[in-house]
RNA sequence: GCAACAGAUCGUUCUGUCGUCACAUUCAAUUGUGGAGGAAAGUCGGGACAACAAAGAGCACCAUGCUUCCUAACGGGAAGGGUUCUGGUUCAUUCCAGAAUACAGAAAGUGCCACAGAAAAGAACCGCCCUGCUGUGAUAGCAGGGUAAGGGUGAAAACGCGGUGUAAAAGACCACGCUCCUGCCGGGUGAUCGGUGGAAGGGGUAAACCUCAUGGGUUGAAAGACCAAGUAUACCAGCUGUUAAGGGUAGCUCGUCCAAUGCUGGAGGGUAGGUCGCUAAAGUUUGAUGGUGACAUCAAACGGAGAUAAAUGACAGAAAAUUACAGAAUCCCGCUUAUAGAUCUGUUGCUUUU
RNA sequence: GGCCCCGUAGCUUAACUGAAUAGAGCAUCUGACUACGGAUCAGAAGGUUGAGGGUUUGAAUCCCCCCGGGGUCA
């Protein structure tokens, strides 16, 4: 069982940004709001995530970074399943996690989200497949 | 000893598992080493560095404003002087200590000074005094003049206090004192201090306009250099054409540079990407020397963040312990602001002992 | 990373070339009118002028420094 997260699973190319924003489904998990989108092109990872913390909700720079790094922590410790079943469908992912919450809350209930919001994301590729 | 306040210094460490950025290593997997701060913050000053087909001169504009020194430079710092305040002390702003200080010029000029008050800056409302006229037994009334001694005001009232003087008064004059300009002597590099003489009498406000002195070219790493891909038409050179308007040069004037359009040739903008700029620095520590000090010089040692949607985290355990303010983005020097806890220093209060 | 602007009653704003009770509209409350409500009329309350310090006799206004909000530059 890998727990990298290296360069190849964030999403950086201002391409499929724009486009993912433009034209990707989401739905709202609590503290986060997902935008997500099956990939239009090849990508090197099975999915690639961007974590955005939002600069209005909270000014000093160590508390974005505090929070960024407990999300990116949770994915890390929980994304094998979702890559189990994209690889099953042969199909790349690509979303945004976008934190709504104007707290910094603790690790366990963040871990426990985004488990959840995994989960749907599950949900959604065995529901176009099937 | 405890508590509160203020200032200064330090401001978590180690082990394991998983992970991350850079570098080295390897064909690769891997492995190894290193990886945020005293403020990295605010962006308030000052520089380094870079660009600007010249960035020049004058005015304007902006900033600064006791002296000497330190520094690459500064609105920063050190030492000193003046002023004000507080505390103690003394016959006495006498002396001592501490704190604050945008501290050049109000005798270059202009403006403003609400309410109250006669009057807020070329003071006669009341009062006081003199003269003339009218009138009375007397007080008085009117007109002209002199006068800042007195008048409930106000933040501030025309140098203070005492005397001379006068019809009544007045720095009008005198002694003492204050302030200001200035000459001389002495101390000090100087601000300025002490002494002595001359001339003068002044309301406040320059964080109102202003005057004087000094400084300031403008724009900022989104600066800028290079590489590959690549095409509208900016740019350059030559020729043709126009002849004085226009445009650039931060605002105005001078000065200076450019020159419609077309043709020929060269060649490039936007966009997305890579490399450099990019970390050795006006560097840190220790010691010696010089200096009251900021600091300087010399010697030795150290000198291992460098990303580009952007790296330090999560979990568990141990150290008494759950932990402050807070995250590098070109780099420095300051200033300001935020800081749990620990240590030190000072002030105040309480308690105990002598 | 750099630069610029703004904070006044619950809301929208005056007063920004210093002058003492910081003015107005909407909203709120009380009373009148009405059978009742609305509209209307009369009255009242509500401001540490974002915070602190300074200049001045006097500061919303001038100066310094913080806090908060907004805009702009590829």
């Amino acid at each position: 069982m890998k727990q990298t997260f290296s360069k190849k699973e964030r999403l950086v190319r201002q391409r499929l940004i724009t486009g993912l924003f433009a034209d990707g489904s989401s739905f709202h998990c609590s503290p986060f709001r997902i935008t997500w989108q099956f990939s239009p092109f090849p990508i090197p990872a099975p999915v690639q995530i961007l974590i955005s913390v939002p600069k209005k909700n909270f000014h000093h720079a160590v508390h974005r970074n505090l929070i960024r790094r407990k999300i990116r922590e949770a994915y890390r410790l929980n994304k094998q399943q979702l890559h189990d079943s994209l690889l099953g469908n042969n199909r790349q992912l690509l979303f945004a996690v976008y934190y709504t919450s104007k707290e910094i809350l603790p690790f366990e209930i963040i871990q426990g989200k985004i488990i959840l919001l995994l989960q749907r994301l599950i949900e959604e590729n065995e529901k176009v497949t099937g």
